[in-house]
DNA sequence: TTTGTTTATCGTAATATTGCAATAACAAAA
DNA sequence: TTTTGTTATTGCAATATTACGATAAACAAA
């Protein structure tokens, strides 16, 4: 036996974990604050940015686009990419209710 | 060659993925609900609330409590598991300057 | 002490992720 | 058309994660 038994769980805990998992690697982290930073849009010198050969930073944009954190739009012979905050606030909700929950409850033991 | 070359990044960029991959899975988020709605903290029954055998709970709790948003005080034979949300703020801040810095700046093209 | 209950750890198989060289795809320029 | 510049895809090796049976460890209650 082995991995992914996620079918197990309701939609919203999967969509949850896959938006997490779009962020949990340094280089996505990179990328986004790379993004916030830039804020003209003109991609493609992230590579340029990054410790990571062509390929792989590809992979990563490719994967922040999955997620719908990251959109491209083609811009004559480069492309653009923006952050797209549409899909990232179901995960900012769900952790202010997790910081929520705690302040109107703090817990009895631990 | 392979996987991890994360030390090629900054600290802040490495804990913010590391915590992100703590999120990065359906059973993590449906313990962190759980544990939201219990409130009274007295865990240990998690295992019965989750589709999976006792090994993999207890290893998925390992890794929230080693990314800190879950801690656990021992309570005469059983454990009792709550939220942490210190080490979770940074995460936070994170993902609302994500949403703050679109809102302040819209992209020109996507 | 023995038994039962609860959680952790070990070992291992199945699968997923990461990283990159090689190469493809494609638009713009020459 | 050929060349150049830019991004995507393929294929594969290295490594990490996921899941669980077996077993250990810790402790309460008989």
């Amino acid at each position: 036996m082995g991995a992914s038994k996620a079918d197990a769980f309701s939609v919203e805990q999967q969509d949850l974990a896959s938006l997490s998992k779009a962020l949990a690697h340094p280089a996505r982290i990179a990328i986004i604050q790379y993004l916030m930073n830039v804020d003209s849009c003109i991609c493609g010198d992230i590579v340029n940015e990054l410790p990571l050969a062509q390929p792989t930073v590809s992979q990563h944009l490719k994967e922040l686009k999955l997620a719908g954190i990251v959109k491209g739009n083609i811009e004559g012979n480069s492309i653009c990419y923006c952050i797209d905050t549409d899909k990232i606030q179901a995960l900012l909700g769900f952790i202010q209710s997790i910081v929520a929950s705690k302040q109107a409850n703090p817990n009895p033991c631990c």
